[in-house]
RNA sequence: GGAAGUAUAGCUCAGCUGGGAUGAGCGUUCGCCUCACACGCGAAAGGUCAUGGGUUCGAGCCCCGUUACUUCCACCA
């Protein structure tokens, strides 16, 4: 116990020499282990190429605080990290840098690019790993794990199988959004929908065989003109009944199309007459579907127009709308041009304009899987914190729709699906078949396309522990506990998560998801790198340190609200830290200058003793409960408060002067107790602040190794000092009225003046007596006189009403009697109000037959303290005046 | 077109199952370099809890309506 800490509080290096010892010690390691019960997390895979940015910092925050807790009480506490592949942003990006090698990804063709892919990944897969780290993440990193990896790469192919062979998943030409940047599928969920001016072309479609007699349609995309295979009304619209069942020619091309009749045509939309492309429009897709239309896909994967498109082949999509319209202006058929807005489908990546095209692609089921996570959700055995978001995850599970799965990349985990080359018959399996079992052909090719890379996220929870094998892990750490995630990656993952968990094991992946929202910038915008208002966690660990971070990420604020991110609340955290080192730092000056006993006897305790540890018990209970609850954010403003204002602010004053007092005999009790609550104090902040707490623990307690294994505070009954909380209390209240006096005189801390105590109540004058040591140093008495009667004290003395006794101090020369008439004054309007709502309450008959017994006692016994209040400030009025 | 959220002190937000808003941080005002800390100490000012109803002895909190903002979902060409 004779180390120091430095002067001044300094993260830099601190951080990171703590971090490197709990790694050397395997403290974050988790191991089966049957005589403890199990608490598991798995950390949402960050992209390997990603970095880290405010979203991970809360995210892995909160874990790392909830996995803190749960081990310092005593579980076996694993926390389960790893990274993801991250298909397509890690292909774009390895695409680019080839690309400014002069490399071309066709060319290398796909092995080579694989191998490119897998270097990229190796030099900066890490980096994100490091970052995290730097957080404090106490993740069991020699798990670490990767969605490619071989045992992910099982599972993923494991399940595809078992699906295939179940049925649920299948191969099938149906419309899909394609990213024509990109050049792969994507699914629903990555599409992202915004609202974009654009407008309403009117075109008029001739009929045939009724020469100068048109149909107008009104369309957002006219370039989809040259797909067009029909026209659709309304079955029940009186104006176009003689048109169904007549032909039109379709401008522009040489083609004939029908006009049908669909009830999906809105009669009171636009002019009641669809164009119907069906394969470049979802809707348009299924009237196709119903009446057998055909399906003239008229682009290309990069969204140029095909050779279908006559003389616009070759054109990008929106050049063809261009020349397309100018055309039919020329040929007269357009009627009107109208400004429209509405909203257009666009990937949520690279934000290009998705396309509809109708293209093989593989699906998985939804309907039948989709049933018990609903289920799982309403009997309870998944709960959302907080639990609005029960109804983001039915709404979109009760709607769902058939899940794209199958990307053209190859980045990803390959398509276990082999082709006949003779039969073209599909063959789904772990490895390329011998031969064809329809035809025995030996030629098979494997399916160029790989997965979705939420397919394999959606399995980390147990893909990780393990599965497809039944790993002893898998049997003692899954289910996972708590899921730790942002409310935009419910659809994405979370329920695909639920799904596929249920599917594969029977099981939850977890029983709760904790969901946060956005950090946000000060403006309350969305961090972007286009907007360039991000802050980088790592600039404000560097600079203020992580605990910093980590407090202003967690504090103010409720489970799934966005934040604001604000430079002063990292400096107000900052603050808060130094403020725990430099009252850490006070105890441990003193306690170097003396003994202090292991284990103290409560009767040697004073009533301030009592108190705060009193107040740290209850403090453990209260943390407790709100970090059960995940209310973290609560959990931690409590502890701040604790320290900052209860011990701090008052309780090491308090102290003082035993401390510089050798003759006192409680100062070892002070000792013992500064010492002890303190321990207590920095164990209930450990998983929020983890490494400044640590800092303090070790070199304050040799006896436990580190404060992130030592045992967490619960409540104890020998601790419970009812009787010394209102004491001190008392006391402090008699204070509070002195510097209040004293602040609105003017009158300078060095002035010290005598303290009269006068209460007929024994037992308060007993507390002020044995409270006396600190209440003068607090009070800044020179002397403090406790006294039944007003015996010795000037008439023009100042006073101080508190309940059950009135605070005397004679300042002579420097009371202004004005003033303190009106201090008085002021205090008697306050208590009137105060008796105003008491004896309305009281006076209520209704309040006093049906409120609960308590509550009445509650305010009676408020009203007989404001009374007394009242009759002592009136009093001292009367005489003044 | 549905759904959710938010509206509380100048700013950003907390407020647990309904029982005086001594709410928090920042900011502001006034005093203090009080031997752990000026990244500090002490004192204070500042709120008809968006709005209109309802339930209740009692509503920031529960119910209904309104307004404003935010977000998510949705195939209106």
């Amino acid at each position: 116990m004779s180390k120091e800490l430095a002067k001044t509080y300094d993260p830099k290096g601190l951080e990171d020499r703590i971090y490197q010892n709990w790694m050397d010690k395997k403290y974050f390691h988790a191991e089966v282990d049957r005589s403890k019960k199990p608490f598991t997390i798995v950390m949402p895979p960050p992209n390997v190429t990603g970095q880290l940015h405010m979203g991970h910092a809360l995210d892995n925050t909160m874990q790392d605080i909830l996995i803190r807790y749960k081990r310092m009480q005593g579980y076996n506490a694993l926390w389960q990290p790893g990274t993801d592949h991250a298909a397509i942003a890690t292909e774009v990006k390895v695409i680019e840098k080839l690309k400014e090698q002069g490399i071309d990804k066709e060319e290398i063709g796909r092995e080579e690019f694989l191998k490119h892919a897998w270097a990229w990944k190796e030099e900066y897969g890490g980096r994100i790993i490091n970052q995290l780290k730097k957080l404090g993440s106490s993740a069991d990193w020699d798990r670490e794990r990767f969605t490619m990896d071989e045992g992910c790469s099982k599972a993923v192919e494991e399940v595809f199988i078992k699906l295939y062979e179940k049925g649920y998943i299948y191969k099938g030409s149906r419309i899909i959004n394609w990213c024509p940047v990109c050049q792969t599928s994507i699914s629903d969920a990555e599409v992202e929908h915004v609202d974009q001016d654009g407008f309403f072309w009117h075109i008029n479609y001739p009929i045939v065989g009724e020469e100068g007699r048109f149909v107008e349609i009104a369309t957002t995309r006219p370039e989809t003109l040259l797909g067009d295979t029909a026209v659709a009304v309304n079955p029940d619209d009186e104006r176009y009944q003689d048109l169904i069942g007549k032909m039109l020619k379709l401008p522009l091309t040489d083609r004939e199309i029908p006009v049908i009749a669909d009830a999906y045509v809105d009669k009171e939309f636009g002019t009641g007459c669809v164009k119907i492309t069906p394969a470049h429009d979802p809707n348009d897709f299924e009237v196709g579907k119903r009446h057998n239309l055909p399906e003239i896909n008229i682009m290309n994967d990069d969204a140029t127009i095909n050779s279908l498109g006559g003389k616009y082949a070759g054109m990008e999509r929106y050049e063809a709308r261009k020349a397309i319209v100018e055309e039919l202006k020329a040929l007269g058929l357009l009627v009107k041009v109208v400004p429209h807005t509405h909203s257009v489908g666009t990937h949520d990546r690279c934000k290009t304009t998705v396309e509809p095209m109708i293209k093989p692609q593989w699906f998985v089921r939804m309907q039948e899987m989709a049933k018990p996570a609903i289920k799982a959700l309403k009997s309870h055995s998944l709960t959302f914190v907080p639990e609005r978001f029960d109804k983001t995850y039915l709404h979109w599970l009760e709607g769902i729709r058939d899940w794209c799965i199958s990307r053209q990349l190859w980045w990803g985990h390959r398509i276990p699906a082999y082709y006949c080359d003779e039969c073209g018959e599909i063959v789904v399996a772990k490895a390329i078949p011998e031969k064809c079992p329809k035809c025995g052909c030996s030629h098979l090719t494997q399916d160029e396309d790989t997965l979705d890379t939420w397919f394999s996220s959606a399995l980390w929870p147990f893909s990780t522990l393990g599965w497809p094998d039944k790993t002893e892990d898998l049997e003692y750490f899954f289910p996972t506990d708590v899921l730790v995630t942002g409310y935009d990656i419910i659809f994405f993952w979370v329920i695909r998560m639920v799904f596929s968990s249920l599917e594969q094991t029977g099981e939850v992946p977890f029983h709760h998801v904790l969901i946060h929202g956005l950090v946000r910038d000060s403006l309350g915008r969305k961090m972007s790198k286009s907007l360039g208002n991000g802050i980088d966690p790592l600039e404000i660990i560097d600079k203020y340190g992580a605990d910093a971070l980590r407090l202003t990420l967690i504090t103010g604020n409720a489970p799934g609200n966005d934040m604001r991110f604000y430079m002063e609340r990292v400096e107000s955290s900052r603050n808060f830290a130094n403020k725990v080192w430099n009252a850490s730092r006070f105890i441990l000056m003193n306690l170097e200058k003396a003994e202090v006993p292991e284990t103290m006897d409560p009767a040697a305790l004073t009533g301030a003793d009592k108190w705060i540890l009193s107040k740290v018990n209850t403090l453990a209970k209260d943390v407790t409960e709100n970090m059960d609850k995940y209310e973290l954010g609560i959990a931690v403003q409590k502890v701040y408060d604790f320290i900052w204002e209860e011990f701090c602010d008052w309780y090491i004053e308090m102290v003082k002067p035993r401390l510089y007092n050798d003759e006192d005999t409680t100062k070892a009790a002070a000792l013992w107790t500064l010492k002890t609550v303190l321990v207590n104090a920095l164990k209930l902040l450990h998983p929020y602040m983890p490494f400044i707490t640590e800092e303090i623990f070790c070199t304050l307690q040799s006896e436990e190794e580190s404060i992130m294994i030592s045992k967490w505070p619960e409540y104890q009954e020998a601790w419970n000092f009812a009787a010394d909380e209102l004491a001190v209390e008392t006391i402090k209240e008699a204070v509070r009225g002195i510097r209040n006096v004293r602040a609105q005189m003017n009158v300078p801390p060095s002035k010290k003046a005598k303290v009269f105590v006068v209460s007929e109540d024994q037992e308060i004058r007993e507390i002020f007596e044995n409270g006396r040591v600190f209440f003068a140093t607090l009070g800044y008495a020179s002397e403090v006189l406790v006294q039944a009667g007003k015996a010795g004290i000037e008439d023009d003395a100042v006073s101080a009403v508190i309940p059950k006794a009135v605070i005397y101090m004679p300042f002579a020369e420097l009371v202004d009697i004005e003033k303190e008439i009106e201090r008085l004054k002021k205090e008697e309007n306050r208590l009137t109000k105060e008796l105003a709502r008491v004896n309305g309450m009281l006076g209520n008959e209704k309040f006093v037959s049906k409120a609960p017994a308590a509550k009445i006692e509650e305010e009676k016994a408020k009203l007989k303290k404001y009374s007394e209040m009242m009759a002592q400030v009136q009093e001292r009025l009367a005489h003044l005046m």
